[in-house]
DNA sequence: ATTATCTATAGATCTATAGATAATGC
DNA sequence: ATTATCTATAGATCTATAGATAATGC
């Protein structure tokens, strides 16, 4: 067990409780135990710590995606792809957040890592297009709720629906 | 002419040029050829540029949108609508990101502001919820274009007309 | 007299390195 | 002997305030 898994574990316990802002050299020190020079035993700096956070983002959503198309048939599909997307980023917000937002330092990541996170949207529609289409609506659903953006958050279930109503006029499972 | 307009002035430019990290009451200063600490006679802090950014922000979206569906009838309308926001979005990326990123300092805003630019997408739409996913279509494609986040951005008309069908299956206006 | 500016500075942060000291593995 | 940790510190930033000085308006 090398150490650089402790230090992104520790990191991903202090973004997730204290956001982009609280994720310093110094908390992630401060959650081991140790003081903050002795991180770069263990890692090469802050930017290595969060290529991991966002490499380890864009697996488990990949995994969870890629399951959601397994336990489903062709009808409800895109259902099922919206409702484990928003699901599994409502569940890791801070995480979420980190791996998306803002430019991504691409040549970093491990090779296809990206491309098989975001295939389950092309499966889904058969067409690049539709499928960034498709992709662009959950990302602005989540983030905008992530945000607290929406003026009436009572009724996000339904604009979920209306989206999956749109995008998939043939699919089954919605009022 | 408020001295706290020239303030805002000074720290748009710097905003667009240099992003949201390189905004600030130093870099401001240097804009308008004074040292920072004399912004204070003229603004009360950083959070108040910022919170003037963030309306002028939604003022001039809000008539790019309410503009753009005068101009047009009502086939049509939401083509005409997602175009005005993305052309508004790429002609001020900083802007945009500093005014929809992140949670929102509604208490400081000027009241009705935000309701009233996001009103033409409920004009477009005619529901509550079908306005939210619209919206959200338009955000997430506005803001993963911005962060460069689409593998293959030469085909992005594409993919907004893809979505233009998907909500308005009715309209004329993409082949 | 009032207002805008200046310099100087307090008080917080950050990331990261250098070199010393303690703990561990052979 | 090697490795992990420590303290101390360099070197950059930030926002914001205090008090002095120059410019302006009556």
């Amino acid at each position: 067990m090398s150490r650089a898994d402790d230090v992104v574990a520790a990191a991903r316990l202090v973004l997730e409780r204290d956001g982009a802002g609280g994720l310093t050299m110094r908390s992630v020190a401060d959650e081991l135990g140790i003081r903050a020079p002795s991180l770069y035993k263990h890692v090469a700096g802050k930017g290595a710590i969060e290529v991991m956070l966002i490499e380890a983002a864009l697996r488990e959503m990949g995994e969870s995606l890629h399951a959601a198309l397994r336990r489903t048939g062709r009808d409800g599909a895109v259902v099922a792809l919206l409702l484990a997307y928003r699901c599994h980023a409502l569940a890791h917000p801070n995480l979420y957040r980190l791996a998306t937002a803002g430019p991504l330092a691409r040549g970093e990541l491990e090779p296809g890592l990206e491309a098989w996170a975001g295939e389950p949207f092309l499966l889904v529609t058969g067409d690049a297009n539709r499928a960034q289409a498709l992709w662009a609506f959950a990302h602005g659903m989540v983030i905008l709720e992530l945000d607290d953006r929406f003026p009436d958050p009572s009724e996000l279930d339904r604009t979920w629906a209306r989206g999956a109503a749109a995008f998939a006029p043939g699919d089954a499972a919605w009022a």
